[in-house]
RNA sequence: GGUCCGGUAGCUCAGUUGAAUAGAGCAACUGCCUUCUAAGCAGUAGGUCACAGGUUUGAAUCCUGUCCGGAUCACCA
């Protein structure tokens, strides 16, 4: 049949149904009134549940172009589109100024048969394109909290929606294990510790160091209060302090290389960083490269000088030197100290070459919360105008806070929340309910510990990256996060009852399936169809949550589909195998979009 | 003070390249487990989209102003 190679080929082009409608559309007009429309001009929205059809056009931009009432505009296109497009389109009706489209149940039929069993289904092809993505840069002096939860998931989620788009990824990380905040837990350690280690404490070794980093601020706290006490004004105290003094001192002994201090500091970062990859194993953060702050906090200073020589910076009478960026409506900032030490900034623009060098990425992807946007504004600024090579292409993936209802988690008020208590309590909420559940009483200690760590950590992944990622969010742990709703645990839940019923029937390929399509089961194939778009909306806004609402709905569709209609006792063995093939389908997107935000899914649960 | 971001149901959030009666989840209430997993489904109730103007056939969405909240404007990182 004519129609039916017609679909086929359309199907094979693996262009979305929407930019189908759109590009046939835009020829229509061409054609019914030699009318150039730009494709992105035309709006093609999904019909809403209350009117009969799949797609729409909205017609009113036309209207006013065109010169014609609604109801002919739309009779003549929908008419135009139903001839043109033999078995594509079945019916059409225009309600004010919107052209309903109802497309054919063989066209999404074949679109299933096409794709239920593709498992890299929506996935785009390699674009030759690299870009690097710089996440988690945890500080070497206390354990990963909630804030670093929400970079690390996001971090790895955008860089793997970037790998599904067809890009090569390479992800980074910087450690920031140098400078006056890790002396301060070097200084106490040495104070108070009587030579206490992570094994002879039992402590994971970067609490064990984030304790110690507590205690200098209670220590100073004490010592300030006691300088005020003697008259020494506030300001003064802090400084005059004496451990302040100590931490003072053993920065200036770090930079000189003094081997006792040398020792301590690689004795108490290595007992981080094993606390750390601990955490990290466990959350599914992972590393291409990690750059370390004392390699390379010294890089950028050549720049100062080739900045100079370019105009790019000027120099002031006490020798410090700024770069002027009030024409880009900023301020000016300081490049390098008076002394002619390097600061933040400066120490960037040598990473930023430095990765250039290494990995020559068109596109440099830096998540760091938004209360650094003004530090990246300014070093895109001074790499674009200091010409690195790709400076076009550092962007930063800025995210808002996490906050308590009562504001900002504060280290000294001891209201951070701990990243590996968290997980634990995830864990444990994960098995209760499981226990109580009681669907899985036959699985292993093992199999139950794998299932426990799968629900826990999917429910706090899932809560954490469901929100934009601009927005700050708030954490009340008083009230536990959810298991059910708009929750991992639900889209999790989904699968499962998908692979039980896959477990006593594959979908087969082979079935000629012509039978027409309830609304459930359009649904369903609707939405899975869209999945790419989505996929690739995801990419370009950088942002995970576009998967996670996807993959909500998804599921929530799922579950009504599966609640009103049965898959082993279909009508026909014809119904049965389509609507296998839809479970098929709906598994495999659900386990890819989960994947690409961090989440397991299991088999059963 | 300058710049940037935000204000949508009791709570947490979608929707912001303008489009049909503004959507979910939680909490509340009503039903549904002798049929593929009830971590589910169906339904009820809940809104001056901060406020005031403007543009438009059409505004939660764009423009202007106001109010409220946050971030930032360090020789800290």
């Amino acid at each position: 049949m004519i129609a039916d190679s017609y679909i086929r080929s359309l199907i094979s082009e693996e262009m979305s149904i929407v930019n189908e409608i759109r590009s046939i559309t835009a020829r229509a007009l061409q054609h019914l009134y030699q009318y150039n429309c730009p494709e992105n001009d035309l709006t093609i929205n999904q019909t809403k549940p209350e009117f009969e059809g799949d797609y729409t056009i909205v017609l009113f931009s036309l209207i006013k172009q065109l010169k014609k009432s609604p109801e002919q505009l739309g009779r003549e296109i929908g008419d135009y589109l139903l001839a043109q497009n033999p078995g594509l389109f079945t019916k059409h009706n225009t309600i004010k100024g919107f052209l309903n489209l109802t497309i054919s149940d063989r066209y999404w039929i074949g679109f299933l048969q096409a794709n239920f069993a593709n498992p890299t289904y929506g996935a785009g092809a390699p674009n030759g394109k690299r870009v690097m993505v710089e996440y988690s840069s945890p500080n070497t002096n206390k354990p990963l909290h909630l804030g670093h939860l929400r970079n690390n998931f996001l971090g790895w989620s955008v860089a793997e929606i970037f790998r599904a788009n067809g890009y090569d990824v390479v992800k980074t990380c910087i450690a920031n294990d140098r400078g006056i905040h890790i002396c301060k837990s070097m200084v106490a350690w040495q104070l108070f510790a009587n030579g206490a280690t992570p094994e002879s404490t039992g402590i994971k070794g970067d609490h064990l160091v984030g304790d110690y980093y507590v205690r200098f601020g209670t220590e100073l706290k004490k010592q300030v209060e006691e300088l005020v006490a003697q008259g020494v004004p506030k300001e003064e105290a802090e400084k005059k302090a004496p451990i302040m003094q100590l931490a003072q001192q053993m920065l200036v002994d770090w930079e000189a290389g003094k081997p006792e201090v040398m020792a301590l500091w690689k004795m108490m970062n290595s007992w981080v960083y094993a606390g750390f990859d601990q955490t990290y194993r466990r959350i599914g953060s992972d590393f291409d490269k990690t750059y370390y702050e004392s390699d390379t906090y010294l890089l950028g200073k050549d720049w100062v000088k080739k900045g100079l020589e370019k105009g790019v910076f000027f120099q002031k009478e006490d020798g410090s030197v700024w770069i002027d960026l009030t024409a880009e409506g900023l301020d000016e900032k300081i490049v390098q100290r008076k002394d002619g030490t390097a600061v933040y900034i400066t120490q960037d623009i040598g990473l930023v070459e430095l990765k250039q060098k290494e990995f020559h990425a068109d596109q440099s992807i830096y998540v760091v919360g938004d209360e650094q946007n003004y530090h990246f504004k300014v070093l895109k600024l001074i790499c674009q105008k200091l010409g690195l090579p790709a400076s076009d292409g550092i962007q930063h993936l800025s995210y808002g806070m996490v906050e308590l209802p009562t504001g900002r988690m504060k280290t000294r008020e001891g209201t951070v929340v701990d990243a590996d208590d968290l997980a634990d309590e995830m864990v444990a909420i994960a098995a209760k309910h499981t226990e109580e559940l009681g669907k899985v009483k036959d699985f292993s200690t093992e199999e139950l510990k794998a299932l426990y760590e799968t629900l826990g950590l999917g429910a706090l992944k899932f809560f954490l990256l469901r929100v934009d990622p601009k927005k700050r969010m708030i954490f009340n742990p008083e009230e536990s996060i959810d298991f059910h709703g708009f929750t991992g645990p639900f889209v999790q839940y989904t699968h499962a009852r998908i692979k039980s019923i896959l477990r006593k029937e594959q979908a087969s390929a082979a079935a000629d399936i012509s039978s027409s399509l309830l609304p459930l089961e359009k649904n369903l194939i609707l939405l899975l169809e869209q999945y790419p778009l989505l996929l690739q909306t995801a990419c370009e806004e950088q942002n995970p949550s576009v998967l996670a609402i996807y993959v909500f709905t998804l599921a929530k569709t799922y579950n009504s589909f599966y609640t009103e209609l049965s898959v082993m006792n279909a009508e026909t063995e014809e119904k049965k195998q389509l609507r296998l093939q839809l479970c098929a389908m709906t598994a495999s997107v659900i386990a890819a979009g989960m994947r690409l935000l961090g989440i397991r899914v299991p088999e059963r649960m």
